[in-house]
DNA sequence: AGTTGACCTGGAGTGCACTCCAGGTCGTAG
DNA sequence: CTACGACCTGGAGTGCACTCCAGGTCAACT
C-alpha cells in the first residue's frame, strides 16, 4: 500500500509539515512519488515513522535519530553501533522513569498536604475532638 | 542560613544565569540582598527551587510554574487551585510514565532482535530470517 | 593604590523542533 | 473552461528555556 502525505500524517500522528521536515533533515528517506510528483509513503516508511516517534517520545534528540537513520542506510555492518544506541537509550529511559517516579512521590506528598489542610479547615483533624462540623 | 548565588546554584543544580532568569520571570520571589547588593538566598528560597526543579522534571511548562508561584503569593485562598494544578500534573506524569514504559518495551524488542541477529551471524541459530531494524 | 574575582544589570543570542508562508503545479468536479 | 483542493518548493518565523555578553560595582587581598 501507499499513502498520500495527508494519510501518512494521520497514521503517524505527525503533521504534514513535520513529515516534510523529517525528510529534509534526513530522518526519513525520500519516499516514492506518484505520477504527479506527490509523495507516496510505503508501509515501510510508516513503520519507520512509528519507530521514530517512539524514539522521539523517549526524548532522543533529532541528532541521534539522524545518526541511527544514517546507520540503517549502511546495512548490516552498522548493526552493532545501532544496537549500542538503543541500549544507551533504554538506559536513559529507565533512568527517566525512575526520576519521574520520584517526582510523582513529591506530588503525592504535596497533594496529601493540601488534603490535610482541607480536613483541618473542616475541623475533622484528630486532636481537635469535640468540634464537629 | 543564607547563600550566595553561586552556592544556591550549586545546591539547586541550576546555573547562576538560570537563577537570575527565574527571578526575572517571577518564578522566584526576589531574594534578600546583602550590604553590597548581592543576592542572599534563604533556605526557603532553596526549598522552593527544589520543588520547582521537580516540577520542571515532570515537564511542567514555565507558564504553569509561574501560575503556581503566583497563586502561592495569594495565600491560603488559592490552595484549591494549587492543589488542582498538582493533581493535574500528577495525572500527566503518570501518563508519561506509562508512555515511556511502552517505549521501553519497543526498545527491548528491538534490542532482542539485534541479539538474535548476532546469534545468527555466529551460526548458532540457523534458519532465522526476517530481522528488520 | 592596584588587581582580582564574584557579583550586578539590561539586553542580545542560542539551539531545538517544529510551523508557517508565498507562490506555484496538478488532477478532478461542476 | 475554470475553480478547487491537495500537494509541491525554498525559506522565514515561532516558542521555549535558557545562556551569554558588555560594561559596571564592590570588598578583599598584595
Amino acid at each position: 500500500m501507499s499513502y498520500s502525505i495527508a494519510e501518512a500524517a494521520r497514521r503517524s500522528g505527525l503533521s504534514i509539515d513535520t513529515l516534510r521536515y523529517y525528510e529534509r533533515i534526513k530522518l526519513l528517506d525520500p519516499p516514492a512519488r506518484d505520477t504527479a510528483g506527490r509523495r507516496a509513503y510505503s508501509d515501510d516508511d510508516l513503520n519507520w515513522l512509528g519507530f521514530l516517534t517512539k524514539l522521539r517520545t523517549t526524548g532522543m534528540p533529532i541528532k541521534s535519530m539522524r545518526e541511527y537513520a544514517s546507520l540503517r542506510r549502511h546495512g548490516v555492518a552498522s548493526a552493532g553501533r545501532r544496537k549500542a544506541l538503543l541500549v544507551e537509550q533504554r538506559r536513559s529511559v529507565a533512568e527517566r522513569i525512575a526520576e519521574l517516579q520520584g517526582c510523582l512521590d513529591v506530588l503525592d506528598y504535596k497533594i496529601e498536604n493540601y488534603e490535610r489542610v482541607e480536613q483541618k479547615v473542616l475541623g475533622i483533624e484528630p486532636g481537635m475532638e469535640g468540634i464537629s462540623a
